[in-house]
DNA sequence: TCTTTATGGATAATAGTTATCTTTTAGTAA
DNA sequence: TTACTAAAAGATAACTATTATCCATAAAGA
């Protein structure tokens, strides 16, 4: 399998379960079922929609918790933050690396992509800035297939 | 000139300020201003750097009246805004069409850039996800080589 | 079981932006 | 020049996602 290629959902689970271990984090139910949730979603959820999933099984958690947990995963690396400036930040638990995203701008689902000729840009702009580069952020925006029907 | 090439600070002054006329909306002291402060700014200000700027000059100036102006400047595509989920924004008034960035991690310089292949880009990402895309963001981080030097 | 201390829960604080409301003024016509 | 009116300015309250604080709780190891 390559690198950058997705896991299942129980591979991801239990290698950020093992990071956590391995650095001697407490193992929480709270924490358990964040992992499971990221590990799981395909959809980029946003901290509040994690929070009514895990509430489901701990309906006592409390909003903290949740940005709590998701500091620590990003802080690990192991959950990519994509922030918005509207302040609806989503996440990605099963790629937690920079990557390409297309956001429906009609009903805001946001989806994964892969463009081979990223790091060639990286590259070129390394050359002309002499920045060195150490991560980026590249959004499309548009509307997706059936948005483009019903508009 | 080609149609992306920067302008004179005056150039652009005067195409925001004949798109405000030609659309009738009232030409005012504290909107010259800040035309003025976004077509000679190269270092993307932010909402709190033009208040602080058309201050000097028109000291009872509000925060508010800022923002209003660049709300009504966005939505006649003249003035680009990078949006960041810390929730400092920043403004480019020179090239007001969605282009790439180089942003320094170390001391949050915010620098212009050019890239060849991105239409291609766009078109690849509509072959593979059906979308029809509208606009993009594309933000490279890293240090730039003042800040590679003194860390 | 006991102890320690990281973590959870509840809630106050933060800060950039937007909304609201009143006052002022730009633009126009007499 | 003056008067009129609607748009814009100014002041400030409201909004909201996130972070900080502080005390109670429970995970992990002995």
């Amino acid at each position: 399998m390559a690198l950058n290629e997705s896991k299942t959902s129980a591979d991801r689970f239990q290698q950020m379960l093992d990071k956590l271990k391995s650095l001697d984090f407490r193992i929480t139910p709270q924490r358990l079922a964040v992992l499971r949730i990221l590990a799981a979603s395909e959809d980029h959820p946003s901290a509040e929609q994690i929070f009514e999933k895990v509430r489901i099984e701990f309906p006592t958690t409390s909003l903290a918790t949740i940005y709590k947990t998701i500091v620590l995963l990003k802080g690990l690396n192991e959950v990519l933050e994509l922030g918005f400036p509207d302040g609806c930040n989503r996440y990605d638990g099963n790629r937690p690396f920079p990557h390409p995203h297309v956001i429906c701008t009609g009903c805001g689902k946001i989806m994964d992509a892969e463009l081979k000729s990223l790091d060639g840009l990286k590259e070129e702009i390394h050359k002309k800035t002499g920045f060195r580069i150490q991560h980026h952020r590249l959004d499309f925006f548009g509307l997706c297939q059936e948005c483009q029907e019903t508009m």
